[in-house]
DNA sequence: TTGACTCCCATAATATCCCATGATAATCCA
DNA sequence: TGGATTATCATGGGATATTATGGGAGTCAA
């Protein structure tokens, strides 16, 4: 239980409070720490989500850029400056920041996303149409996606 | 006998339990793992199944995009959203998804038809037709196949 | 006080554990 | 070899654990 998979659609109940998919949170509790890193995602009106390893691996890649003192403090700003660390209660519940709450448009439910490494969290209405964009241009591409599709036996070998 | 071959129909319970046939889970657990990952098949009304080894495949073919790309999102949206990872229980039994279960239409029965190294699960009745028509195919176009003998199927009873 | 935020407990629905059974397949042995 | 004994397997069902979620009570700061 490594990576973080599949979704699952969570309330965000009176008092602001929703609960992170059980599943997510024992990949989370792998990395060693009972909470998560958000942060505004640059392309999607969604919540980026990950766990110690996410975080890790995004300083490492500043480090590594060897830039400029400004241009480093200017690229770090803009990836950590709106990023939380929220650890979640026993009851696995955390609230979230308003200004994330507004980046992606949350209203009374949101769907946990899970992308392997790192996770998403979407209004589900406006998840659902990113998706069906998703998979079209998916079908579209599937022979550079990797292995998926690519070592399924012809029907004739089926048996 | 490391890969998935042959077929079996297995029934999905009043609790929507389901046995993964034993031969599979051989295979599975020699992958170091005593569950499966399945995900909706992208061209067929299906589930994709495989173990540790599919789901690795999969995981190295994103790992090696850019971790801000704009593609890597949908891409990453695209494999793991709808993957699960269910770990079967001692008896060898897993609940499927409901959205899995749509997408196959499965009712009240389940064949698992072994594709190498990964395998699908089908509505049996569904699998039986589109086993006809592959088979009406490759008979239309044997003289271009090649040696018939090759591509010929066995008539399978399904129920 | 009020509101925001914890911690803690309650609950209903679901998932999982554990044992039982019947059927089939595999093994053994006289 | 053939018949009996064991294993293995799919499946049913009762008991238990987990999960998401609602809500009460305590803490702290303004």
């Amino acid at each position: 239980m490594k990576i973080f998979l599949s979704s699952a659609v969570n309330k965000i109940d009176a008092k602001g409070r929703i609960s992170i998919p059980a599943s997510f949170r024992n990949v989370l509790e792998f990395q060693g720490y009972s909470g998560v890193y958000l942060f505004p995602s640059f392309t999607s009106s969604a919540i980026d989500g990950g766990g110690l390893e996410l975080i890790n691996q995004i300083s490492e890649s500043v480090e590594r850029m060897q830039l400029f003192a400004e241009e480093t403090d200017a690229l770090s700003t803009a990836l950590f400056a709106d990023t939380y660390s929220l650890s979640y209660d026993q009851d696995g519940r955390i609230s979230l920041p308003e200004s994330l709450i507004e980046h992606a448009n949350l209203k009374d439910k949101a769907i946990f996303v899970g992308q392997g490494r790192k996770f998403q969290v979407w209004n589900p209405y406006h998840f659902k149409e990113f998706k069906e964009k998703v998979r079209a241009k998916a079908l579209e591409n599937r022979n550079l996606i990797g292995p998926v599709e690519n070592n399924r036996m012809k029907p004739e070998e089926i048996d």
